[in-house]
This record gives C-alpha cells, structure tokens and sequence, in this order.
DNA sequence: GCATGATCATGC
DNA sequence: GCATGATCATGC
C-alpha cells in the first residue's frame, strides 16, 4: 500500500497532466538524445548503439528511463499513469520523392485473448492504454547510432480528436478482431480482416502461443494501427501530402467501406472492357490500363486511393478465361535470398507472410468464349478478400519451409512447383534470365518469387459471387 | 491446356 | 537502373 502511494506521488510530481508530458516531448523536435537532455543523463554506451532489428525497442526504454524518467510496469495501464498517457516512440521514414512515410506499424500492447473476450470497446485494453497517446517520431537514418537521431513528430494522439471517419473504421476493426476472439478464433486472426486497427503477430519464438476461451492456443498478436495509417498520421502531422494520391470517399457519409466501393462497380459489372475503356477514356496500351480503368470507375484520377493506403488494400486486377481459370498465377516482389534465409516464419519481419496478409481488392474481367479471338471481355464482378489464415499456416507455410531448405542448401531443382498444389508456388521474376541474385553456395539464379497458383486463384474468385 | 521459364512496360 | 505488376512463350 505504502509501495503504490509512492510511486503515484513520483508520477504525480512530474507528469500530471499530458500537456506536462507534450511540452517536454516537444523539446525534442529537430533534436537528438544527445543534444537535448532529458531528466536523467542517457549513458554514453546505449547513445551509441547501432540502428537495427537488434536495439528495437531501445529508443523507447531510453524515452521511458532516462528522457521522462517513468517506470511503466503494469501492461495493462498507460505508462503515465497519473495522466493517462502512452508513451511511444517509432520512426519515419524519408522517400526519394521528398515525402516522409511511416516506417513501419504502430505496435498498441498484446492482446490477452482470454481478457479481451469479455469486454466492450471502451473497456478493453486498446482503448484504455492508447486512448491517448504521446507520439515521439524520429527519422530512421540505416547506420546511425541511436543517440544521433533526429526526432520530427511530438504530438498527442487522442483517439476521441481523430475524425469521425476514422475513429468508425477503428471501432469496426475492433469490433471484428473481437469477434473473433469471442468465437474462439484467435487462432485465424489476420492482418488483412480490418482496415486501420489491425492484430498484427508479436511473437519472440515461433512456437510462442496464448491460450484463448472456446479454441486451440493462438499464435501471440498486438493489437496495431497498420503501417498505412502510420503514414498517412506522419504526413498529417508534417504537413506533407503526397500528390499521387487521391480520396475515394470525398467526405461521404461512409457507413461500410467495403460496401461503398463494390457498390461503386454495381452499374458496371458485366460491361464489356472496350466499352468501359471508352466510357472512363482510358486511352493507353500499358499493362496497367484496367487498374488505371478501376480507379477511374472509383472517381479517382490519380495511381493511388488514399483510402487504401491508409489499410494497406492492394489492388490487383484478375483476367480469367471464359472457363473461370485465371489467366496468370499472381506475381509477388522477388525473394532476397540473403534476408530470406534468416527468416522465421512467425518473424513479424517475414516478407511473404506480410504480404499474403493484407487485404486484397481483386477487380476481375473475364473472357468470353471467343476471347482469344478478339477483345470481349467484360467486367465479372469486384471483390475484397484477404488469405484465410488457415491457408497461411498451413499450404503456404509448407511451401515456405520447403523454398527456405532449397534456398539454405543452394539446391534450386527442390523450389516447391505449382504442380505440387499447395496455394503457392516458387517462379523466376526477374527482367530477364541474366536479372539474378546470389545463393548461400556463391552461385547465381535468376530471381525468383512466390506466385499464387491459379487454380487456389479459381476457387477464391468463385466464392462470394 | 497446363506447368514452367522468360520477359515486357511502367514508374520511381 | 531497378522493382514491381502483368503478361508472353514454349515444351510436354
């Protein structure tokens, strides 16, 4: 009892108020740990750490211990206690274009599958740690040592300011993650079943797992606010926008997001592609000429939908022959043999399981009988899907070991093929067969990536018609 | 007609 | 110049 009283009375002194916390935070601003001190002094050694996967989380135990002096210790209240306030720190990134974007997820605390299945929105532990948030950014710069980074963004995030857009994608995201929950189904949890608010996998081992009520034990998740959405909260804050990017929704009273945007396909499902081409003036001979027709069916000028930036949907156009059969296996960026190695499947850095659990917008055309004859092909339907975490754990984690063994032992005739059916598949993807990358052995090979076979492809296009 | 290898086109 | 999304080409 005495215990408690004095740490409160510490919290108290210091930081009672966020607006305490916020002017200290903003001292910060175009400074480094080094040249701005805080309450105690950072020693020289933890200054002059290396940036890298291996100090993550240094950064924010130096802000805690040493710039504020607080001990957060309970997960399950904000590290200011008194003030009700969460402590994080997380970098931006700079592109080449000038603009900044977010490096990666915010991580908002672990879920505790068991708790969480028993309370509302207002009562669970996302909204209680991060309903107000003191957000410290600094620029990622690769072999920086960590006192040497320069910090960009001091704001409060208060989750009742956001915009009432926002704060009603947030809700239902975690109306959806808590359903799952609440059926017994952590265990299929996945990045892409929300928008903004994602559960994003937070495990030291791969064999790491959390008991839930009502089903097997599942795999450790957080809950997160998506790289996306970071970015476009970084841009807000910096007052940079990028102009390649245009809104979907114009200020519309949304009230289903998904819906909204299939709905905005319905007058055109079963058009013929010439025609719509003509229709929305797509005038061009690129490849990309039927996501270009998409965005113009969406309203939207520009390459990229705001809205779908902000949840990580990525858009991919589908061509399927009049049998229903894709046309193509679907393409994913070339494997970094080097990094590819080092990887663990549940490593939240994992490439192919990143990119296999975002949401996915698939707007599919397809042939009719004498397509190959001519150009008659029309518009099927549009669908948001994203990969049942059943299939990521299982076919395509099989197939993930067996290229990570092939790759390990330089042994490029063991790639797992699509004729062995296990939803993807292992294809060169390079420019050209000199386009090549380097195996453990030395050798070279053309590049190569993980493809969705097209038959996994026919079943996901059938369903939900 | 499918499985696999190879390459194109664009944008950054 | 390269990464990426998309598509072509060939042999069985």
């Amino acid at each position: 009892m005495i215990k408690k009283d004095q740490v409160l009375d510490k919290g108290k002194m210091k930081w009672a108020t966020s607006q305490e916390i916020l002017e200290h935070g903003n001292k910060l601003l175009n400074k480094t740990l080094r040249t701005q001190k805080g309450i105690k002094t950072i020693p020289e050694d933890l200054l002059l750490q290396i940036v890298g996967v291996k100090q993550r989380g240094s950064i924010g135990t130096m802000l805690e211990e040493y710039y504020y002096d607080i001990q957060p210790g309970n997960e399950a209240v904000p590290d200011f206690k008194e003030a009700g306030v969460e402590l994080k720190s997380t970098p931006v990134k700079k592109l080449q274009s000038g603009i900044f974007s977010a490096k990666e997820r915010l991580v908002l605390g672990v879920i505790n599958y068991l708790n969480e299945a028993n309370v509302t929105f207002e009562e669970s532990s996302f909204y209680i740690k991060n309903k107000s948030i003191m957000l410290l950014s600094y620029l990622h710069e690769k072999d920086k040592v960590v006192g040497d980074l320069k910090f960009k963004i001091s704001k409060l995030l208060v989750y009742e300011n956001f915009s009432e857009e926002d704060k009603k994608i947030i809700r239902s995201d975690w109306e959806k993650i808590n359903k799952k929950i609440r059926d017994g189904k952590a265990h299929e949890l996945s990045e892409g079943d929300t928008l903004y608010l994602a559960a994003c996998t937070k495990s030291a081992t791969s064999k790491n797992r959390r008991p839930q009520n009502n089903g097997p034990d599942a795999k450790p998740r957080a809950y997160s606010y998506k790289p996306g959405y970071m970015t476009y909260l970084t841009r807000q804050f910096l007052g940079t926008v990028d102009d390649k990017t245009e809104s979907v929704t114009r200020g519309d009273n949304v009230k289903d997001f998904e819906k909204y945007i299939v709905n905005k396909f319905s007058p055109y499902i079963g058009m013929s592609t010439k025609k719509l081409l003509e229709k929305f003036k797509v005038d061009t001979v690129a490849k990309s000429k039927y996501a270009i027709l998409a965005n113009r069916i969406l309203g939207v000028n520009k390459q990229k939908i705001e809205e779908f930036e902000k949840a990580n949907i990525k858009m991919k156009t589908i061509q399927l022959k009049h049998t229903g059969m894709p046309k193509e296996a679907m393409s994913f960026p070339s494997i970094k043999f080097n990094k590819f190695i080092e990887e663990d499947w549940d490593d939240e850095e994992n490439v192919l399981r990143g990119q296999l659990e975002q949401k996915f917008f698939f707007v599919i055309f397809r042939c009719n009988k004498d397509c190959e004859a001519g150009d008659s092909k029309f518009l099927e339907k549009v669908m948001f899907w994203n990969m049942p975490a059943t299939d990521i754990d299982g076919g395509v984690k099989n197939q993930w070991d067996k290229m990570q063994n092939a790759v390990r032992l330089s042994n490029v005739d063991k790639f797992p093929k699509s004729s062995d059916g296990k939803i993807v598949h292992i294809r060169p993807h390079g420019r050209n067969s000199e386009d090549v990358d380097i195996l453990p052995n030395g050798e070279s090979t053309t590049k190569r990536c993980f493809w969705i076979n097209q038959n996994y492809l026919k079943e996901v296009v059938k369903e939900n018609k």
